[in-house]
DNA sequence: CCCCTTGGCGAC
DNA sequence: TCGCCAAGGGGA
């Protein structure tokens, strides 16, 4: 170009009227700054607040912090925190937020301006912001990483109808005005009395509810009880009684002038509240689905940033949902693994909802059919109050539960080690004669783990010596790493043709039963099966094969519960493995009758002795409070803070050892990890792990420590990869 | 000793 | 990508 010098005109980019910090003596840049491009200049920056400090979303960690740009006066109005814009940033234009705006900026360099406002709506809000910088914080991770977390893809055309329905008036102010009528305060009478019965069987429970209209914030770990609510008008029964109760507490905290947050682990679970709070006369609800795709998305986003609705209801994802006013978060089925944010930095509802509760003055209702060994440590810590019914209510509206050991069925002879023993079958046949029976299967498919019929060696592909299984009665026996078809196997040791189940699923569950129970309606409810997941089944007699989590509720509840392969619940050698078959198992009892209607469940195969005896003893508190005592003296999370770092072994030892809190107490590892995946390509650098571990007093400072390191790692293009990850959910 | 070229890196 | 800065070499 030009090589000609032009004569120096700082006041074209706005220099004069916006410098950095006003020093006297302002250095290069600012001092001999020349236009690169005349079409800068020739737009004046806006009058006031001409400063724009926005976040970026830039994925090295060491830019992970706000950037200031200059506001073109075009944009002066449109430019307001919480906006998405775009913004020349080095090499390329990249997406971000305004998060302020001011006079001056405190960069003494020269200031670029925003390149466009992509939509004036201020789609994140301040408390989205700050919940988001905490997060980021607690989990080592960027702040950029979490609001792509937090904040839905914009959809153009939703936006244009969400702000058209908002009225013109509305969409000028801003949210804020939107929401300072405050939730429909015309929708509630205010008598709250007499409307919290779901709660009057639990201690604390009203007290829970009066502390929700009257504005307050308390914060309750809660055991539910089983069953299902009476039925509101003449249909049966068939809304559990933990979501006519968050119903309830929703209406007190709407009826106390403020909005309420529930997230739930499945779509099912986030259509049985919607349910229940309609039959509480809340109708005013947005459901929050990641699984809805983008447009239904982003339009339920918006709603609730508006505050259009007095309860979002959601998956994982709506931990994050903008609710202005909010007064309750509720966490419902903590301990099911879709609560775990699957994307860095790997934040889990619990935690995210609990520093959402204490930055945002909001209650806080973690409930679950078992119990965590996080929700223990919250009561332990004196963080959050327990409420849970006392023995006897609970006994009264629990079913009978019996564990079905060999040992206890030695008494039977032959036949007490079968799959369903003869006092299975009994209490499925007595049940039958009442209305459907639950069977409770691990495995979802037909024989999901085949071996040699003759030696018992694993089954395994020839092309990549993954498990095979077999999905359906006739055929093939198929690869569950590579999906190859091993037509015409025989056996590697013993050349044997013969396949026999190792794991049994719920299609050939079903399939037995429908044998053993002639002439009876057999139904599958699991992702394999033809029908998929079903929600709801009648009060007829019926046999419905689930598998964990996906256990239609019954109209009117089961007669019965069987629980099978017990043994496959409490096998794995997780931390949490007796926590989480616990949980599974009381899922499923909770929605059987109670022991005096007949209700009753049988655990059948030899599980684990102390989830076994939880379950009989209905006592999810007692396992994990016994749980937690053993993280304690093991140095186990939740008693301490984890990290673990995992990666090339160079990387995960540049960034462990930059770690000032990392010494010869607090660092396990790195160990090379088994790679349990096939992985293409040949060998690759294996991976190890590293873990960190400190007090839980020192986590925020282990997590500021591996975020400053994993910013030089970046800074400095060190090569290789690491993950770093904060309370790893294999080692909760 | 100063000026100009060159390479690396920060990026508002 | 783009431009700043620091380092280094060559010329006065």
């Amino acid at each position: 170009m030009s090589d000609i010098p032009e004569p120096e005109q700082p006041a074209l980019l706005g220099l004069d009227d916006v410098p950095g910090p006003r020093k006297d003596a302002p250095k290069g840049r600012a001092r001999s700054g020349r236009p690169g491009k005349a079409a800068l200049g020739t737009t004046p920056v806006a009058d006031e607040l001409p400063v724009a400090r926005v976040v970026l979303d830039l994925q090295p960690a060491h830019l992970d912090r706000p950037y200031d740009y200059l506001v073109p006066a075009p944009m002066a109005d449109d430019a307001r925190p919480g906006v998405r814009v775009r913004a020349r940033f080095g090499p390329q234009e990249v997406a971000g937020y305004v998060v302020e705006r001011r006079e001056t900026s405190d960069h003494d360099g020269r200031l670029v301006p925003l390149k466009r406002v992509v939509s004036a709506d201020p789609v994140l809000s301040e408390a989205v912001l700050r919940l988001a910088r905490a997060v980021a914080d607690r989990y080592a991770g960027t702040l950029a990483d979490v609001l792509r977390l937090a904040v839905p893809p914009r959809h153009a055309r939703v936006e244009k109808e969400v702000l058209a329905g908002l009225g013109a008036d509305d969409a000028e102010d801003g949210p804020a005005a939107a929401s300072d009528a405050g939730p429909g305060t015309d929708t509630v009478s205010g008598a709250l009395p007499g409307a919290v019965s779901a709660w009057s069987a639990y201690l604390g429970g009203e007290a829970f509810c009066r502390h929700l209209l009257a504005g307050e914030a308390p914060r309750a770990v809660w055991t539910p009880l089983p069953g299902l609510a009476p039925p509101a008008g003449d249909g049966p029964a068939h809304v559990p009684h933990w979501a006519a109760a968050v119903a309830e507490a929703a209406r007190a905290t709407i009826a106390g002038g403020r909005r309420v947050l529930i997230v739930a682990p499945d779509a099912r679970d986030v259509e049985r509240v919607v349910t229940a709070l309609g039959e509480a006369g809340v109708d005013d609800v947005v459901r929050l689905l990641a699984d809805d795709g983008p447009a239904p998305r982003y339009r339920a986003f918006l709603r609730a940033r508006h505050g259009l609705a007095d309860v979002v209801v959601g998956t994982r994802a709506a931990m994050f949902a903008p609710v202005p006013d909010l007064g309750l978060v509720v966490l419902w089925g903590d301990g099911e693994d879709t609560l775990a944010e699957p994307h860095a930095p790997y934040p889990h509802a619990r935690d995210v909802l609990a520093l959402r509760s204490d930055l945002e003055g909001a209650a806080y209702l973690l409930a679950s059919p078992g119990r965590t060994v996080q929700a223990q440590a919250l009561l332990a810590s004196g963080w959050a109050r327990e409420i849970a019914a006392p023995r006897d209510v609970v006994r009264a509206r629990a079913p009978r539960v019996r564990a079905l050991t060999s040992v206890e069925l030695a008494a039977e002879g032959p036949g007490a080690a079968a799959r369903l023993p003869t006092a299975a079958w009994r209490a499925a046949r007595d049940g039958l004669a009442r209305g459907p029976v639950l069977v409770q299967v691990p495995r979802t498919g037909y024989l999901p783990v085949v071996a040699c019929a003759r030696c018992r060696t694993a089954a395994r592909c020839a092309a990549c010596h993954g498990p095979l299984g077999m999905t359906r009665p006739t055929a093939a026996p198929q690869c569950s790493w590579c999906g190859r078809l091993a037509g015409g196997w025989r056996c590697d040791e013993c050349g044997d043709t013969r396949l026999r189940a190792v794991r049994v699923g719920s299609d050939r569950t079903a399939e037995e039963l429908g044998r053993a129970f002639p002439g009876t309606t057999v139904r599958v409810s699991a992702s394999s099966a033809p029908g998929g997941v079903l929600d709801r089944v009648g009060a007829q007699p019926a046999l419905v094969v689930a598998t964990p989590g996906a256990e239609p509720v019954a109209d009117g509840g089961y007669a019965a519960a069987l629980l099978l392969d017990a043994a496959v619940s409490t096998a794995g050698t997780g931390l949490a493995t007796a926590t989480e078959a616990l949980h599974r198992w009381l899922a499923a009892a909770a929605l059987v009758h109670p022991a005096h209607a007949g209700g009753q469940v049988l655990l059948v195969g030899d599980a684990a002795p102390t989830p076994t005896g939880a379950l009989v003893r209905y006592d999810p508190a007692g396992l994990a409070d016994r749980e937690l005592t053993e993280r304690r003296e093991l140095d186990l999370p939740p008693a301490v803070r984890v990290a673990a770092v995992t990666g090339d072994r160079q990387a995960v030892d540049a960034v462990v050892a930059r770690v000032g809190l990392a010494g010869p107490d607090t660092v396990l590892g790195p160990v090379e990890l088994p790679d349990a995946e096939p992985r293409r390509g040949a060998t690759l650098d294996p991976q190890v792990r590293a873990v960190l571990r400190v007090p839980l007093a020192q986590g925020a400072e282990l997590a500021a420590q591996l975020r400053a390191s994993l910013a030089v790692r970046s800074a400095r293009r060190e090569g290789g990869t690491v993950r770093v990850q904060v309370d790893p959910k294999e080692m909760l």
